[in-house]
RNA sequence: CGCGGGGUAGAGCAGUUUGGCAGCUCGUCUGGCUCAUAACCAGGAGGUCGCCGGUUCAAAUCCGGCCCCCGCAA
């Protein structure tokens, strides 16, 4: 059997979702030229600096890699020289200029982590589970100037799992991504897609997470309160304000689960009580969150209860 | 030289300002009480106070250096 001639690609894409999906390209032996992500940026604390997933992956391969600052004429002209088939983004982080994406021959396609024309933009996944929805997917579409709005060349439907978080559904999803593109891919240079238009009508956009998305009003549903919990896992946590000795000390919660029963007794609402005799837990607004760790700013993650032994007054305290 | 909190018994913390017996809660061990228990009572074990050096009659505490953990900012 005759090996078919594989085009030449460019990967542009930064987190864990994204490498992923490189090393599966690389495993199906497609030529990737270069790799392109984002910028090292600084140390935590000046300790080490953080590199993307995707740049991980490209050193151990040995694959060239351009981590600019800004797509500006001299990313172009670089760009032009290596002369691409195909460019594959996913999750890259930034918004690439029309120009860029015209180079290939076969234009760019994007793995992008949602049913299209549902939850476009930075935070697909992430909105995903904070909708609560009870299904997401992978669209792999062709690229246009305005932000996944172009044309679709296939697409498909996994479901979420109640216990789902922001790690297994990036995991499901770009395990998906992986299988969808590698059929995508050779399809689309034979000409056999038609490139379907999206329902602009039905489209909804998802913003990019900011750190204060993580923190939590205890005037919400217990649910909504723990998809953001699933949602947020990695970055940026759920956190709220306590205040000790005069201080408000920020406090965040790295284990959480609803309570199945309802105490009797209601409690005012981020109020924090004693669930059990090994649980503690707050007051929603329609239920109960039992917290199974928690860390204070500036300390290391705790058990509750380990917590509770040194600070026994955050027993009745209500969080801010 | 970005800003800040922290390292004290197995766990979580107080004590450091003003140097002077190593403390609290939980766990653990032994005994007791109890029909029984994660409850209650009595008793015990468990510490290089992150590391190195300095000051001092005396350092967890003051001074200098180093290591490690964490929050913020990027």
């Amino acid at each position: 059997m005759q090996k078919e001639e594989k085009p030449k690609l460019v990967f542009m894409g930064t987190p864990d979702f994204s490498s992923i999906i490189l090393e599966s390209l690389i495993l199906e032996e497609y030529p990737v030229l270069a790799v392109i992500t984002q910028p090292d940026y600084l140390s935590k604390n000046k300790r080490e600096e953080f590199v993307s997933p995707v740049k991980k992956i490209a050193l151990e391969k040995n694959i060239e890699i351009y981590q600019p600052e800004k797509l500006d004429q001299e990313f172009k002209n670089w760009l032009e020289k290596l002369k691409p088939d195909l460019i594959i983004v996913a999750a890259f982080g930034k918004i690439l200029p029309e120009k860029i994406l015209e180079i290939p021959k076969f234009k760019s396609i994007n793995v992008h982590a949602s049913v299209l024309p549902k939850l476009r933009g930075a935070s697909p996944i992430h909105n995903a589970i904070i909708e609560d929805l009870k299904e997401t997917g992978i669209t792999i579409m062709l690229m246009d100037k305005g932000v996944d709005t172009g044309d679709i060349l296939s697409q498909k439907s996994i479901a979420i799992e109640p216990e789902d978080d922001y790690i297994t559904l990036t995991g499901k999803l770009a395990v998906v991504g992986s299988k969808l593109l590698s059929e995508t891919i050779p399809a689309w240079i034979k000409g056999e897609i038609k490139p379907l238009k999206q329902n602009h009508a039905e489209a909804t956009m998802c913003q990019l997470i900011e750190k204060s998305d993580g923190k939590i009003n205890w005037n919400e549903p217990a649910r909504e309160i723990y998809n953001k919990f699933r949602a947020f896992k990695v970055w940026p946590g759920i956190f709220s304000f306590w205040e000790n000795k005069g201080a408000l000390n920020k406090i965040s919660f790295t284990a959480i689960e609803i309570a199945k029963e309802k105490p009797g007794e209601k409690h005012h609402q981020g109020e924090i009580f004693k669930y059990n005799e090994k649980q503690i837990a707050v007051q929603t607004i329609d239920g109960v969150i039992i917290i199974d760790k928690i860390q204070l700013a500036g300390k290391n993650e705790t058990a509750t209860l380990d917590f509770i032994n040194g600070y026994p007054d955050f027993i009745g305290s209500i969080l801010k």
